[in-house]
DNA sequence: TAAGTACATTGCAATATTACGATTAATATT
DNA sequence: AATATTAATCGTAATATTGCAATGTACTTA
């Protein structure tokens, strides 16, 4: 069906989800890396720096920017985007509680 | 087309989105967090325990089997599942540094 | 050996995702 | 105003994902 049942887990599964679904394509893991290396507010510069069309970059960022990972404001006709720096700390809060989970002590299998 | 373009990316970036890809829907979650709430091995159950008909929950823990972050071994009739605390480890090293990168500094947005 | 149990596989329908050409919208520049 | 630039949106094709009924497989027990 293509489409999860979201109702069945809990608010903290699915929000999980959500931001991992985020990272589960490598154009969108490169945007925030290279917004991670420039270490500022990038205007244009994606579209040559990854190596897809215009209109796909363009829906990535949606993706992000709807998300709330990164923010996108408006200059001459061009957009300069950049990390939310306190949605991404949330964000990492939340799954660094999901990656470090204490690991069982037993070995049974 | 549905079909991401993993040859202009590099290896940890397409390594990360497959990773990310199998915590981005909330059942493979929710397999996982119980996996780590029980501590032990799971033989049987996980159909009771999460909503989803049998055939759907065997598809994904085949793909966490895939990807090598849970192992199954066989016992009579049922399967054991847990985590493959090994390879959960590099996971979250690898998944740990691509969250883990420095905010920048500067406010431009 | 027959019936039962537990899980995997197959096949399929519904929906989602990815990608991009064409177009549009908004601002800048001449 | 006319043109250029930049990015968003629309439309569409190709592929992937999710979910489950039906079936298959392997082991257990009566």
């Amino acid at each position: 069906m293509g489409l999860a049942k979201t109702e069945i887990f809990t608010d903290l599964q699915n929000e999980i989800a959500l931001f991992a679904k985020a990272f589960g394509h490598p154009a969108r893991v490169a945007i925030l890396e290279y917004l991670f290396k420039i270490d500022a507010c990038i205007c244009g510069d994606l579209v040559n720096e990854i190596g897809l069309a215009q209109p796909t970059i363009s829906q990535h960022l949606k993706e992000l920017k709807n998300l709330g990972l990164i923010k996108g404001t408006v200059d001459g006709t061009s957009v300069c985007y950049c990390i939310h720096k306190e949605n991404w700390t949330n964000m990492k809060e939340v799954m660094s509680k999901f990656l470090n989970q204490d690991l069982p002590k037993s070995d049974c299998c």
